[in-house]
DNA sequence: ACCGTGACTGACG
DNA sequence: ACGTCAGCCACGG
């Protein structure tokens, strides 16, 4: 399996690793960005991500900013829905900072 | 084909 | 340690 084939649309090589992050896991804009080898489209990342709402197979609530801020629960309906999905998962978050981030982290780097 | 937009990031003061 | 600034890049109009 190819996620970074380059056939494939960028948002789509996005979704792929997505799909990947393990429950209980979380990762970053920049981290799937330079997976994907594109280093500085990791605004991109946060962009497919936005489209990514239609896809119920992508857990785009697993995906946080480089420190494991919560910045993108605006996007998820209510302002406590991406929250309340990773704690489900077992991953504190308090005050829209995922506690212990470095230790939930999944480096797609690292593990695919 | 050009321009504005954004769920980011690293550097700087 | 914390707020601010400026690059970056793919998408849609």
């Amino acid at each position: 399996m190819s996620p970074a084939a380059p056939e494939l649309d960028f948002f789509q090589r996005v979704y792929a690793v997505v799909r990947q992050i393990p429950p209980g896991r979380v990762t970053s804009y920049g981290a799937i960005a330079r997976y994907l080898g594109s280093a500085q489209s990791a605004r991109t990342v946060g962009y497919a991500m936005n489209a990514a709402h239609s896809l119920p197979e992508v857990p785009a609530h697993r995906v946080v900013n480089r420190v494991g801020l919560l910045t993108g629960k605006h996007h998820f309906g209510g302002f406590t829905a991406m929250q309340q999905q990773l704690e489900a998962e077992g991953i504190p978050v308090e005050d829209d900072q995922i506690q212990n981030f470095s230790q939930h982290f999944w480096d797609p780097m690292n593990e695919l």
